[in-house]
DNA sequence: CAATGCGCTATGAAAAACATAGCGTCAAGC
DNA sequence: GCTTGACGCTATGTTTTTCATAGCGCATTG
């Protein structure tokens, strides 16, 4: 399985954003992401965990050295869409 | 609807990635992403279209110069992706 | 005026994600 | 020692998304 189909299923980014700043637990985690149904949640930490990006530890889920590898790409697209939306030019069709 | 959820939707990372290189028609694009149902790959370019990341111009879509500025971030992961591979340091537990 | 390629739509089946309830474990707190 | 709470996670039934496939309307080309 190649990283961009990982990146690509839904949660994945967000997830790994919101562990951006030290680990989560599970239900923290879920809180985090607003709208996950536990079972995918739990789905995409065993992807995530299965693929070294992710490591359940005492307190919480926690991103890998791998991860955070690939923290400052993600980083790199937040701060672009912030940067979109500070000049106003991001369009939103309709929702 | 922000670029993290854009970007987490199933293809749009992928269809960025393949639209790298230059314009596809929408019939060579859905040959290059392999598995994509016309239905769903119409539902991405509307959405891609209707936030400015790629235009339908004559010789086919076309990244815009907005979805130019983040292909680099795409490529770095790649690069990461990449990286890990040719190290043999690649995880995949199952499929 | 048939043939081809285009963007795209229709349809019914399969897969994914949903909300919600709850299980088993364990570490306090009374 | 027994409730109470938080933990990771599972189960179940419904809704949403994606799938595979066929085909439409249109334009160009022979």
């Amino acid at each position: 399985m190649r990283l961009l189909d990982i990146l690509g299923q839904r949660w994945v980014l967000r997830i790994l954003w919101e562990l951006r700043a030290g680990p989560l637990s599970f239900r923290a985690l879920q809180a985090a992401c607003e709208a996950i149904s536990p079972a995918v949640l739990n789905d995409r930490m065993k992807l995530l965990r299965g693929h070294d990006l992710v490591a359940l530890q005492a307190d919480g889920y926690a991103l890998t050295a791998r991860a955070q590898t690939l923290l400052p790409v993600i980083l790199q697209m937040m701060d672009l869409a912030n940067s979109w939306a500070a000049a106003g030019d991001w369009p939103q069709p309709d929702a």
